[in-house]
DNA sequence: CGTGAGTCGTTCAACGTTGAACGAGAGGAC
DNA sequence: GTCCTCTCGTTCAACGTTGAACGACTCACG
């Protein structure tokens, strides 16, 4: 048994197909009690309404797409979840895809996911840069997620890196640390994310005249546990003894105090931590994790609005941070 | 510029749509010579097929739905993206959405997503019964994910909960556990899952000789890291003493580590953890927890596999499983 | 009483694609 | 020469929906 139409129900009730679809829409002029009679047919055949054909006509499909690195990093999971959220209360669907961080694959979705017309595209981009963008000849309204690529002629929606970078470093030296370790500068790859913390970072230092220790500063190749719990190898190996670290994600933090714990560092007396993006983990590790906390609701909620905003409103979207206090900046000094 | 269609391909080249139709989907009688002149033309003019029209047409949209009860739970998400990636390599969109196990929602995604017609739903349940299906009168084929729902008339994949259950807890008493505390028992609704691990845990405690305590029996409101916290707690408080926890799920494990951990208990000198699920986070934990690894990768493709069967395999499906043996459970007795 | 405005519903065509049916020509078999 | 088969491509209609345009009818106003 074929799925019932509009002609179904209009036929049952002996009115035409486009006044049944008037009724489903709310659009033009429908007596109440004629109304009534095509909703109860409406719900005695069970009528859903063909997503496709309403796309073929109108041209919209109520759904988005949100491009990500990996679905399996707690903070793009997190991420993810939180959009989901967002979007089923305004009645969109998301289709999720994952670029594995692959330029090539992140300029694919760019240019519309396949074959599959969507509203709209969040993306997340690690590999992207500005250039990938500028012979882009899909017209589906493009949203960027939280790096700064270039001089993109596309909105973004972003935490202030910088700034949320300093103060988590700014944190540090106020239980104390002077001899504070960044993980997850990025060498290969352009890495905006990476670049700005760093920045954060050294801005920090500067501002309170303490020179930065270039051997500080340590390098990863991607920002998983495994990354973080190399970093901290390279730094016990290497005998740097910092006060405190800054890691650029939870994930690089969380390796890090895997590695220090195994090798009896203790946190925070020995070393202070702290990380970025203050995913649920962090609140349950030993110790819990000191993060940087991005306003993640208002960055999806935004990141919506601007990708169904009419005109389009290109430029950099700043959300607000917090610094969640935990055990592991529990200094010496408090 | 609106996008190209086949007509547009069509008139350039001096075809028929249809002809163009025809190169690009492989189908029908076209010479080497027009397919390359079609070909170019198809590149020329940057054509990509309307999803809405083809699906209007065909009657597949080249999408799935998954849902989950909450995306940013690890397992879940670990879960998402091994089905996105697998997914992606078949040419198949995921389209996500969460329940919050509630089971109106999971009711309504069952009967389809609102108006999104898709080719499959892949749905993980908490709160369905086998009765919110009978009534289900949509044909979207429906594959459920690791649960045993009743009777079902719908294929659904699982791991062996109950041997893996059982196969954790020996593996505790393998290491000389004696006194073997359960976390995750559920009082409020049907949560199948966690009366199936509990059977395997008391299978493993009978077969083994050693009575069943039941206050060594845990109940929790939600398999959150919050609940494995609490769950500890009430241990401690009321002097269980036990020197064997298995928790239901990973996130239950660390919740109840980290509570081990502040009191000072330590893992696993004093009691041994093991938990369900194996993920990622589990590796970085301190200490490395011990789990149960689903096979995973073989669930999704599975899941695939039955969704897209014709004719439908109803029934159940099991997938393998390991014991993940990490730090957690270096028991004394060894 | 004519004109305009508002109300309620209809018909028509089109969105872009593809299955079905149908030529038209070339070649081989009888 | 006729019939059949095979190759290559066309035309036609339909998938289910909705915007645009259009009647018909009622009411108020000058």
């Amino acid at each position: 048994m074929a799925r019932p139409t509009l002609k179904d129900v209009a036929d049952r009730v002996g009115v035409s197909a486009k006044t049944v679809s008037n009724v489903v829409n709310g659009t033009g002029w429908v007596t109440d009690e004629l109304r009534e009679r095509v909703q109860v047919a409406l719900l005695e055949v069970g009528y859903r309404p063909n997503a496709a054909a309403r796309q073929l006509r109108s041209g919209r499909s109520g759904m988005i797409a949100l491009a990500v690195p990996e679905l399996s990093q707690p903070y793009f999971a997190e991420l993810a979840a939180s959009l989901v959220r967002e979007a089923q209360g305004r009645m969109i669907t998301v289709l999720v895809n994952q670029t594995d961080g692959l330029a090539d694959v992140e300029r694919k979705i760019s240019e519309g996911i396949g074959a599959t017309a969507v509203d709209g595209i969040i993306l997340s981009p690690l590999a992207l840069s500005a250039g990938d963008l500028e012979g882009r000849r899909d017209s589906t309204p493009l949203v960027l997620l939280g790096e700064h690529i270039g001089t993109s002629t596309f909105p973004h929606v972003t935490v202030d890196n910088t700034a949320a970078a300093k103060a988590a470093t700014q944190h540090l030296l106020s239980i104390g640390c002077r001899r504070i370790a960044a993980i997850g500068a990025q060498e290969h790859g352009p890495n905006e994310t990476a670049l700005l913390r760093l920045a954060g970072y050294r801005a920090a230092l500067e501002e309170a005249g303490i020179p930065v220790d270039e051997s500080l500063i340590l390098p990863v190749d991607g920002f998983h546990r495994a990354d973080g719990a190399r970093a901290a190898r390279t730094i016990l190996s290497a005998g740097l003894e910092p006060d405190g670290i800054f890691a650029f994600n939870d994930l690089l933090a969380l390796g890090a105090m895997h590695t220090l714990s195994t090798a009896n560092v203790r946190v925070p007396d020995d070393v202070a931590v702290i990380g970025f993006d203050d995913i649920e983990e962090g609140q349950y590790s030993t110790p819990t994790l000191s993060s940087v906390s991005p306003h993640t609701a208002e960055l999806v909620a935004t990141a919506i609005d601007l990708l169904l905003a009419q005109p389009p409103a290109p430029g950099m979207h700043t959300v607000g941070f917090t610094i969640a206090h935990r055990a592991s900046t529990k200094g010496p000094a408090q």
